[in-house]
DNA sequence: CGGCATCCGGGAAGATACTG
DNA sequence: CAGTATCTTCCCGGATGCCG
Protein backbone atom coordinates (compact mmCIF):
# COMPACT_ATOMS: atom_id res chain seq x y z
CA UNK A 1 0.00 0.00 0.00
CA UNK A 2 2.66 2.18 0.99
CA UNK A 3 4.78 1.30 -2.06
CA UNK A 4 2.31 2.18 -4.30
CA UNK A 5 2.06 5.29 -2.87
CA UNK A 6 5.51 5.53 -3.14
CA UNK A 7 5.95 4.93 -6.87
CA UNK A 8 3.01 7.04 -7.78
CA UNK A 9 4.45 9.88 -6.43
CA UNK A 10 7.68 9.20 -7.83
CA UNK A 11 6.90 8.04 -11.21
CA UNK A 12 3.62 9.06 -12.54
CA UNK A 13 3.34 12.80 -11.18
CA UNK A 14 0.88 14.41 -12.56
CA UNK A 15 2.09 17.47 -14.09
CA UNK A 16 5.97 16.77 -15.56
CA UNK A 17 8.18 18.14 -17.97
CA UNK A 18 8.65 15.47 -20.45
CA UNK A 19 12.37 17.00 -20.69
CA UNK A 20 15.57 14.64 -20.76
CA UNK A 21 17.25 17.90 -19.17
CA UNK A 22 18.74 17.78 -15.80
CA UNK A 23 16.90 20.90 -14.81
CA UNK A 24 13.86 20.31 -15.62
CA UNK A 25 13.77 16.74 -13.88
CA UNK A 26 14.90 18.28 -11.07
CA UNK A 27 12.28 20.95 -11.22
CA UNK A 28 9.85 17.63 -11.50
CA UNK A 29 11.47 16.41 -8.02
CA UNK A 30 11.77 19.57 -6.13
CA UNK A 31 10.25 22.16 -8.03
CA UNK A 32 6.82 22.32 -6.29
CA UNK A 33 6.05 24.68 -3.97
CA UNK A 34 7.69 24.91 -0.92
CA UNK A 35 9.73 21.86 -1.03
CA UNK A 36 12.96 23.18 -0.93
CA UNK A 37 12.35 25.39 1.62
CA UNK A 38 11.38 22.57 3.85
CA UNK A 39 14.83 20.98 2.54
CA UNK A 40 16.52 24.08 3.68
CA UNK A 41 15.01 24.02 7.25
CA UNK A 42 16.28 20.30 7.16
CA UNK A 43 19.87 21.20 6.48
CA UNK A 44 21.06 21.54 10.48
CA UNK A 45 19.63 18.33 11.38
CA UNK A 46 16.60 16.61 11.87
CA UNK A 47 13.28 18.83 12.72
CA UNK A 48 9.39 17.73 13.98
CA UNK A 49 6.86 18.57 11.98
CA UNK A 50 5.81 21.83 14.51
CA UNK A 51 9.41 23.22 14.21
CA UNK A 52 9.34 23.04 10.60
CA UNK A 53 5.79 24.46 10.25
CA UNK A 54 6.93 27.13 12.51
CA UNK A 55 10.16 28.24 10.23
CA UNK A 56 8.25 28.23 7.36
CA UNK A 57 5.97 31.18 7.82
CA UNK A 58 2.41 30.62 5.76
CA UNK A 59 2.72 26.77 4.86
CA UNK A 60 -0.54 25.05 6.53
CA UNK A 61 -0.29 21.61 7.80
CA UNK A 62 -2.21 20.07 5.34
CA UNK A 63 0.92 21.24 2.42
CA UNK A 64 3.57 20.48 5.03
CA UNK A 65 2.21 16.80 5.60
CA UNK A 66 2.17 16.50 1.35
CA UNK A 67 5.83 17.80 0.65
CA UNK A 68 6.97 15.65 3.28
CA UNK A 69 5.35 12.78 1.88
CA UNK A 70 6.50 13.74 -1.68
CA UNK A 71 9.78 14.17 -0.55
CA UNK A 72 10.08 10.82 1.51
CA UNK A 73 8.88 8.91 -1.62
CA UNK A 74 11.46 10.11 -3.47
CA UNK A 75 14.30 8.96 -1.19
CA UNK A 76 15.27 12.90 -0.50
CA UNK A 77 13.91 13.16 3.68
CA UNK A 78 13.38 10.21 5.75
CA UNK A 79 11.13 9.87 8.66
CA UNK A 80 12.63 8.65 12.21
CA UNK A 81 11.24 7.56 15.14
CA UNK A 82 13.86 8.74 18.25
CA UNK A 83 13.96 5.91 20.47
CA UNK A 84 12.04 6.14 23.87
CA UNK A 85 11.52 8.11 26.05
CA UNK A 86 11.89 10.54 23.38
CA UNK A 87 9.80 8.93 21.30
CA UNK A 88 9.13 11.95 18.15
CA UNK A 89 8.90 11.57 15.41
CA UNK A 90 11.67 13.86 13.61
CA UNK A 91 12.21 14.41 9.61
CA UNK A 92 15.84 14.17 8.22
CA UNK A 93 17.20 14.85 4.83
CA UNK A 94 19.16 11.66 3.66
CA UNK A 95 22.70 12.04 2.45
CA UNK A 96 21.49 12.74 -1.54
CA UNK A 97 19.07 15.28 0.17
CA UNK A 98 21.35 17.14 2.19
CA UNK A 99 23.56 17.72 -1.52
CA UNK A 100 20.46 20.31 -2.34
CA UNK A 101 22.68 22.56 -0.15
CA UNK A 102 24.28 24.25 -3.35
CA UNK A 103 20.84 24.39 -4.98
CA UNK A 104 20.08 26.70 -2.31
CA UNK A 105 23.04 28.71 -2.24
CA UNK A 106 23.35 29.42 -6.05
CA UNK A 107 19.42 30.78 -5.83
CA UNK A 108 20.18 32.73 -2.86
CA UNK A 109 23.18 34.53 -4.16
CA UNK A 110 21.68 35.14 -7.72
CA UNK A 111 18.70 36.91 -5.73
CA UNK A 112 20.49 38.98 -3.38
CA UNK A 113 21.34 41.30 -6.76
CA UNK A 114 16.90 41.17 -6.91
CA UNK A 115 16.01 45.14 -6.55
CA UNK A 116 13.05 43.60 -4.42
CA UNK A 117 14.70 41.62 -2.46
CA UNK A 118 13.89 42.41 1.17
CA UNK A 119 16.60 41.20 4.19
CA UNK A 120 14.39 42.17 6.64
CA UNK A 121 11.34 39.73 6.33
CA UNK A 122 10.99 37.44 8.84
CA UNK A 123 13.56 34.43 8.24
CA UNK A 124 14.10 31.32 10.39
CA UNK A 125 17.67 30.92 12.32
CA UNK A 126 18.14 27.66 9.96
CA UNK A 127 18.08 30.10 6.89
CA UNK A 128 20.86 32.79 8.76
CA UNK A 129 23.50 29.93 9.21
CA UNK A 130 23.27 28.59 5.99
CA UNK A 131 22.81 32.11 4.48
CA UNK A 132 26.74 32.45 6.40
CA UNK A 133 27.77 29.96 4.48
CA UNK A 134 26.69 30.81 1.45
CA UNK A 135 27.69 34.53 1.66
CA UNK A 136 31.38 33.98 3.56
CA UNK A 137 33.76 35.83 1.90
CA UNK A 138 37.12 34.12 2.74
CA UNK A 139 39.34 37.60 1.32
CA UNK A 140 37.50 39.49 4.12
CA UNK A 141 37.87 36.73 6.79
CA UNK A 142 41.69 36.72 6.03
CA UNK A 143 43.51 34.66 8.49
CA UNK A 144 40.68 34.78 11.15
CA UNK A 145 39.86 32.20 13.63
CA UNK A 146 37.32 32.11 16.05
CA UNK A 147 34.28 31.12 16.88
CA UNK A 148 30.78 32.42 17.90
CA UNK A 149 27.98 31.17 19.14
CA UNK A 150 24.29 32.11 18.64
CA UNK A 151 21.09 31.76 20.84
CA UNK A 152 18.10 31.98 18.70
CA UNK A 153 14.86 31.24 20.31
CA UNK A 154 14.98 28.63 21.47
CA UNK A 155 17.78 26.73 19.31
CA UNK A 156 21.54 27.02 19.85
CA UNK A 157 23.96 27.05 17.14
CA UNK A 158 27.87 27.78 16.60
CA UNK A 159 29.86 28.97 13.72
CA UNK A 160 33.32 28.44 13.74
CA UNK A 161 36.11 30.54 11.17
CA UNK A 162 39.59 28.80 10.51
CA UNK A 163 41.92 29.32 7.49
CA UNK A 164 39.30 31.11 5.42
CA UNK A 165 36.80 28.57 5.94
CA UNK A 166 33.16 28.59 8.32
CA UNK A 167 31.78 25.99 9.48
CA UNK A 168 28.22 26.66 10.23
CA UNK A 169 26.14 24.42 13.12
CA UNK A 170 23.87 23.32 15.55
CA UNK A 171 25.57 23.17 18.89
CA UNK A 172 25.58 24.22 22.52
CA UNK A 173 27.66 28.13 22.66
CA UNK A 174 30.09 26.85 25.46
CA UNK A 175 33.72 27.58 24.47
CA UNK A 176 32.77 29.98 21.95
CA UNK A 177 34.39 33.17 22.07
CA UNK A 178 31.26 35.45 22.07
CA UNK A 179 27.57 34.75 22.13
CA UNK A 180 24.99 36.57 20.24
CA UNK A 181 21.74 36.44 21.58
CA UNK A 182 18.94 37.54 19.44
CA UNK A 183 15.89 36.73 17.14
CA UNK A 184 17.41 35.81 13.66
CA UNK A 185 15.58 38.75 11.58
CA UNK A 186 17.61 41.03 14.17
CA UNK A 187 21.22 39.26 13.48
CA UNK A 188 20.55 39.52 9.41
CA UNK A 189 19.60 43.12 9.90
CA UNK A 190 23.03 43.81 11.04
CA UNK A 191 24.82 41.41 8.98
CA UNK A 192 22.81 42.20 5.87
CA UNK A 193 20.68 45.38 6.21
CA UNK A 194 23.62 47.66 7.74
CA UNK A 195 21.74 47.76 10.96
CA UNK A 196 23.73 49.16 14.03
CA UNK A 197 24.60 46.15 16.48
CA UNK A 198 23.37 47.86 19.08
CA UNK A 199 20.04 46.01 19.06
CA UNK A 200 22.07 42.50 19.65
CA UNK A 201 22.58 40.96 22.98
CA UNK A 202 26.25 40.40 22.75
CA UNK A 203 28.33 38.83 25.63
CA UNK A 204 31.95 38.28 25.06
CA UNK A 205 34.53 39.67 22.42
CA UNK A 206 31.71 42.67 20.94
CA UNK A 207 34.97 43.04 18.93
CA UNK A 208 35.17 40.14 17.29
CA UNK A 209 31.37 40.46 16.69
CA UNK A 210 32.16 43.66 14.94
CA UNK A 211 34.46 41.92 12.40
CA UNK A 212 32.13 38.82 12.13
CA UNK A 213 29.48 41.02 10.74
CA UNK A 214 31.13 42.16 8.11
CA UNK A 215 32.41 39.18 6.68
CA UNK A 216 29.00 38.35 4.50
CA UNK A 217 28.77 41.02 1.50
CA UNK A 218 25.78 41.10 -0.16
CA UNK A 219 26.77 41.19 -4.60
CA UNK A 220 25.91 44.89 -6.34
CA UNK A 221 22.19 44.86 -6.84
CA UNK A 222 21.13 44.76 -10.46
CA UNK A 223 20.47 48.39 -11.42
CA UNK A 224 16.71 49.69 -11.68
CA UNK A 225 17.04 48.92 -15.63
CA UNK A 226 13.45 47.63 -15.87
CA UNK A 227 12.31 47.93 -19.13
CA UNK A 228 9.88 51.27 -18.93
CA UNK A 229 7.33 51.70 -21.55
CA UNK A 230 8.28 53.93 -24.57
CA UNK A 231 6.15 56.80 -24.19
CA UNK B 1 -0.23 51.63 -18.06
CA UNK B 2 2.68 49.55 -18.71
CA UNK B 3 4.57 50.41 -15.48
CA UNK B 4 1.12 49.56 -13.20
CA UNK B 5 1.66 46.15 -14.43
CA UNK B 6 5.59 46.38 -13.84
CA UNK B 7 5.33 46.75 -10.31
CA UNK B 8 2.14 45.07 -9.63
CA UNK B 9 3.70 41.68 -11.30
CA UNK B 10 7.49 42.52 -9.82
CA UNK B 11 6.24 43.46 -5.94
CA UNK B 12 2.34 42.55 -5.15
CA UNK B 13 2.26 39.14 -6.49
CA UNK B 14 -0.72 36.79 -4.75
CA UNK B 15 1.37 33.76 -3.97
CA UNK B 16 4.44 34.90 -2.18
CA UNK B 17 6.70 33.56 0.49
CA UNK B 18 7.25 36.15 3.38
CA UNK B 19 11.14 35.12 4.32
CA UNK B 20 13.69 37.10 3.87
CA UNK B 21 16.02 34.01 2.91
CA UNK B 22 17.44 34.55 -0.51
CA UNK B 23 16.24 31.40 -1.54
CA UNK B 24 12.59 32.35 -0.88
CA UNK B 25 12.84 35.06 -2.99
CA UNK B 26 14.40 33.63 -6.01
CA UNK B 27 11.61 30.85 -5.94
CA UNK B 28 9.21 34.36 -5.49
CA UNK B 29 10.92 35.64 -8.88
CA UNK B 30 11.27 32.56 -11.27
CA UNK B 31 9.80 29.62 -9.26
CA UNK B 32 7.07 29.83 -11.47
CA UNK B 33 6.45 26.52 -13.49
CA UNK B 34 8.45 26.60 -16.96
CA UNK B 35 10.07 30.48 -15.71
CA UNK B 36 13.71 28.23 -15.16
CA UNK B 37 13.15 26.34 -18.62
CA UNK B 38 12.47 29.41 -20.96
CA UNK B 39 15.60 30.81 -19.40
CA UNK B 40 17.23 27.81 -20.37
CA UNK B 41 16.16 28.29 -24.13
CA UNK B 42 17.22 32.03 -23.94
CA UNK B 43 20.50 31.51 -22.78
CA UNK B 44 22.02 30.96 -25.96
CA UNK B 45 20.91 34.06 -27.48
CA UNK B 46 17.55 35.68 -28.33
CA UNK B 47 14.66 33.43 -29.60
CA UNK B 48 11.40 34.24 -31.02
CA UNK B 49 8.63 33.04 -29.66
CA UNK B 50 7.38 30.11 -31.47
CA UNK B 51 10.84 28.83 -31.29
CA UNK B 52 10.38 28.49 -27.54
CA UNK B 53 7.65 27.36 -28.05
CA UNK B 54 8.60 23.98 -29.90
CA UNK B 55 11.32 23.66 -27.46
CA UNK B 56 9.46 23.49 -24.58
CA UNK B 57 7.46 20.60 -24.94
CA UNK B 58 4.27 20.96 -23.68
CA UNK B 59 4.12 24.45 -22.27
CA UNK B 60 0.81 26.17 -23.95
CA UNK B 61 0.82 29.83 -26.07
CA UNK B 62 -0.61 31.55 -23.21
CA UNK B 63 1.31 30.39 -20.44
CA UNK B 64 4.72 31.01 -22.56
CA UNK B 65 2.41 34.34 -23.10
CA UNK B 66 2.33 34.87 -19.16
CA UNK B 67 5.51 34.40 -18.13
CA UNK B 68 7.64 36.02 -20.98
CA UNK B 69 5.95 39.31 -19.47
CA UNK B 70 6.70 38.38 -15.88
CA UNK B 71 9.87 37.88 -16.51
CA UNK B 72 10.50 40.74 -18.35
CA UNK B 73 8.50 42.90 -15.70
CA UNK B 74 11.47 41.83 -12.87
CA UNK B 75 14.20 42.68 -15.46
CA UNK B 76 15.09 39.21 -16.35
CA UNK B 77 14.42 39.13 -20.04
CA UNK B 78 13.71 42.04 -22.40
CA UNK B 79 11.71 41.79 -25.59
CA UNK B 80 13.49 42.83 -28.73
CA UNK B 81 11.76 44.13 -32.38
CA UNK B 82 14.81 43.55 -35.29
CA UNK B 83 15.56 45.80 -37.46
CA UNK B 84 14.03 45.80 -40.70
CA UNK B 85 14.14 43.95 -43.08
CA UNK B 86 13.92 41.27 -40.59
CA UNK B 87 11.00 43.04 -38.45
CA UNK B 88 10.33 40.12 -36.13
CA UNK B 89 10.36 40.28 -32.11
CA UNK B 90 12.47 38.29 -30.09
CA UNK B 91 13.16 37.71 -26.63
CA UNK B 92 16.35 37.91 -24.70
CA UNK B 93 18.19 37.51 -20.96
CA UNK B 94 19.58 40.69 -19.44
CA UNK B 95 23.16 40.83 -17.87
CA UNK B 96 21.41 39.21 -14.58
CA UNK B 97 19.06 36.93 -16.31
CA UNK B 98 22.07 35.24 -17.84
CA UNK B 99 23.16 34.81 -14.80
CA UNK B 100 21.15 31.97 -13.95
CA UNK B 101 22.83 29.62 -15.60
CA UNK B 102 24.85 28.29 -12.32
CA UNK B 103 21.37 28.00 -10.75
CA UNK B 104 20.57 25.50 -13.98
CA UNK B 105 23.76 23.79 -13.66
CA UNK B 106 23.95 23.14 -9.97
CA UNK B 107 20.24 21.58 -10.25
CA UNK B 108 21.29 19.75 -13.41
CA UNK B 109 23.97 17.95 -11.69
CA UNK B 110 22.16 17.28 -8.79
CA UNK B 111 19.13 15.96 -10.49
CA UNK B 112 21.10 13.90 -12.52
CA UNK B 113 22.26 11.49 -9.56
CA UNK B 114 18.13 10.82 -9.12
CA UNK B 115 17.20 6.97 -10.15
CA UNK B 116 14.23 8.49 -12.15
CA UNK B 117 16.08 10.64 -14.48
CA UNK B 118 15.83 9.06 -17.99
CA UNK B 119 18.10 10.82 -20.54
CA UNK B 120 16.31 9.59 -23.78
CA UNK B 121 13.12 12.22 -23.54
CA UNK B 122 12.73 14.70 -25.81
CA UNK B 123 15.76 17.38 -25.50
CA UNK B 124 16.13 20.82 -26.64
CA UNK B 125 19.20 21.71 -28.43
CA UNK B 126 19.78 24.43 -26.05
CA UNK B 127 19.48 22.03 -23.58
CA UNK B 128 22.26 19.63 -24.57
CA UNK B 129 24.73 22.28 -25.46
CA UNK B 130 24.04 23.96 -21.81
CA UNK B 131 24.69 20.44 -20.54
CA UNK B 132 28.05 20.31 -22.08
CA UNK B 133 28.96 23.06 -20.39
CA UNK B 134 27.50 21.87 -16.81
CA UNK B 135 29.04 17.60 -17.09
CA UNK B 136 32.62 18.63 -18.85
CA UNK B 137 35.33 17.30 -17.03
CA UNK B 138 38.34 19.12 -17.68
CA UNK B 139 40.35 15.94 -16.24
CA UNK B 140 38.84 13.56 -18.94
CA UNK B 141 39.67 16.69 -21.40
CA UNK B 142 43.41 16.85 -20.53
CA UNK B 143 45.26 19.13 -23.11
CA UNK B 144 42.56 18.24 -25.65
CA UNK B 145 42.31 21.28 -28.42
CA UNK B 146 39.21 20.71 -30.70
CA UNK B 147 36.35 22.56 -32.09
CA UNK B 148 33.06 20.80 -32.99
CA UNK B 149 30.17 21.69 -34.84
CA UNK B 150 26.69 20.56 -34.48
CA UNK B 151 23.54 20.84 -36.69
CA UNK B 152 20.68 19.87 -35.05
CA UNK B 153 17.11 20.51 -36.53
CA UNK B 154 17.73 24.36 -38.40
CA UNK B 155 19.99 25.49 -35.68
CA UNK B 156 24.19 25.38 -35.83
CA UNK B 157 26.15 25.47 -33.08
CA UNK B 158 29.57 25.51 -31.88
CA UNK B 159 32.05 23.51 -29.40
CA UNK B 160 35.72 24.64 -28.28
CA UNK B 161 37.43 22.89 -26.08
CA UNK B 162 40.95 24.20 -24.98
CA UNK B 163 43.39 24.25 -21.85
CA UNK B 164 40.95 22.37 -19.90
CA UNK B 165 38.11 24.51 -20.61
CA UNK B 166 34.74 24.41 -22.79
CA UNK B 167 32.81 26.83 -25.09
CA UNK B 168 29.67 26.25 -26.39
CA UNK B 169 27.85 28.60 -28.38
CA UNK B 170 25.22 29.25 -31.53
CA UNK B 171 27.48 29.83 -34.47
CA UNK B 172 27.82 27.93 -37.94
CA UNK B 173 30.24 25.25 -38.56
CA UNK B 174 33.09 26.04 -40.93
CA UNK B 175 36.33 25.60 -39.56
CA UNK B 176 35.59 22.76 -37.14
CA UNK B 177 37.53 19.60 -36.75
CA UNK B 178 34.25 17.46 -36.62
CA UNK B 179 30.25 17.96 -37.80
CA UNK B 180 27.86 16.20 -35.98
CA UNK B 181 24.56 16.01 -37.35
CA UNK B 182 21.63 14.54 -35.74
CA UNK B 183 18.98 15.57 -33.33
CA UNK B 184 19.88 16.40 -29.87
CA UNK B 185 18.16 13.43 -28.40
CA UNK B 186 19.78 11.27 -30.14
CA UNK B 187 23.60 12.93 -29.73
CA UNK B 188 22.36 12.99 -25.88
CA UNK B 189 21.98 9.05 -26.21
CA UNK B 190 25.26 8.40 -27.15
CA UNK B 191 27.20 10.91 -24.90
CA UNK B 192 24.78 10.44 -21.45
CA UNK B 193 23.17 6.73 -22.11
CA UNK B 194 26.20 4.83 -23.69
CA UNK B 195 24.25 4.37 -27.34
CA UNK B 196 26.28 3.84 -30.38
CA UNK B 197 27.87 6.32 -32.07
CA UNK B 198 26.74 4.30 -35.43
CA UNK B 199 23.39 6.47 -35.16
CA UNK B 200 24.92 9.73 -35.62
CA UNK B 201 25.54 11.37 -38.98
CA UNK B 202 29.51 12.98 -38.47
CA UNK B 203 32.03 14.13 -41.04
CA UNK B 204 35.31 15.05 -40.57
CA UNK B 205 37.48 13.38 -37.14
CA UNK B 206 35.55 10.52 -36.37
CA UNK B 207 38.13 9.60 -33.55
CA UNK B 208 38.16 13.06 -32.10
CA UNK B 209 34.02 12.50 -32.23
CA UNK B 210 34.73 9.70 -30.39
CA UNK B 211 36.59 10.82 -27.53
CA UNK B 212 34.37 14.03 -27.33
CA UNK B 213 31.64 12.06 -26.31
CA UNK B 214 33.83 10.88 -23.18
CA UNK B 215 34.06 14.07 -21.77
CA UNK B 216 31.02 14.14 -19.99
CA UNK B 217 30.40 11.76 -17.15
CA UNK B 218 26.89 11.77 -15.12
CA UNK B 219 27.60 11.23 -11.73
CA UNK B 220 27.12 7.83 -9.55
CA UNK B 221 23.12 7.09 -9.48
CA UNK B 222 21.72 7.62 -5.67
CA UNK B 223 21.20 4.22 -4.23
CA UNK B 224 17.80 2.62 -5.05
CA UNK B 225 17.55 2.73 -1.00
CA UNK B 226 13.74 4.58 -1.39
CA UNK B 227 12.63 3.81 2.39
CA UNK B 228 10.02 0.98 2.13
CA UNK B 229 7.23 0.05 3.86
CA UNK B 230 7.97 -2.08 6.97
CA UNK B 231 6.08 -5.44 6.57
C1' DC C 1 1.99 33.52 -38.44
C1' DG C 2 2.83 36.00 -33.94
C1' DG C 3 1.12 37.51 -29.88
C1' DC C 4 -2.36 38.24 -26.64
C1' DA C 5 -7.06 38.10 -24.42
C1' DT C 6 -10.76 35.21 -22.68
C1' DC C 7 -13.37 31.30 -21.07
C1' DC C 8 -13.42 26.85 -18.91
C1' DG C 9 -12.12 22.43 -16.32
C1' DG C 10 -9.02 20.21 -13.19
C1' DG C 11 -6.08 20.21 -9.59
C1' DA C 12 -2.77 22.14 -6.38
C1' DA C 13 -2.32 25.47 -2.64
C1' DG C 14 -4.31 28.06 1.32
C1' DA C 15 -7.24 28.51 5.49
C1' DT C 16 -9.76 26.54 9.08
C1' DA C 17 -11.61 23.11 11.92
C1' DC C 18 -11.32 18.82 13.83
C1' DT C 19 -9.42 14.18 15.68
C1' DG C 20 -6.19 10.59 17.94
C1' DC D 1 1.66 17.54 19.06
C1' DA D 2 0.91 15.51 14.68
C1' DG D 3 -1.41 15.32 11.47
C1' DT D 4 -6.43 14.72 8.68
C1' DA D 5 -10.83 16.56 6.56
C1' DT D 6 -13.13 20.00 4.19
C1' DC D 7 -13.93 24.03 1.73
C1' DT D 8 -12.31 27.88 -1.00
C1' DT D 9 -9.14 30.17 -3.99
C1' DC D 10 -6.51 30.47 -7.87
C1' DC D 11 -2.84 28.76 -10.92
C1' DC D 12 -2.02 25.80 -14.80
C1' DG D 13 -3.27 23.89 -19.12
C1' DG D 14 -6.19 23.58 -23.32
C1' DA D 15 -9.20 25.71 -26.71
C1' DT D 16 -10.92 29.43 -29.12
C1' DG D 17 -10.95 33.88 -31.11
C1' DC D 18 -9.13 38.68 -32.11
C1' DC D 19 -5.86 41.63 -34.28
C1' DG D 20 -1.71 43.19 -36.61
Amino acid sequence: MKSEKITEAATSRRRRYDDACGTAHALDLIGDRWALLVMRELLLGPRRFAELRADLPGISANVLTQRLGELEAIGVVVRQRLPPPAAVQVYALTDWGAECEPILAVLGRWATRSPWHDPTLPLSAVSLLISFRTMFDPARAGDLRATIGFRIGAGSYRVAIAAGTLAAERGNVVGTDAVITAPAPAIAGVVYAGQPLAGLDIAGDAALVARFVTLFPLPAKVGVTVPAAAP
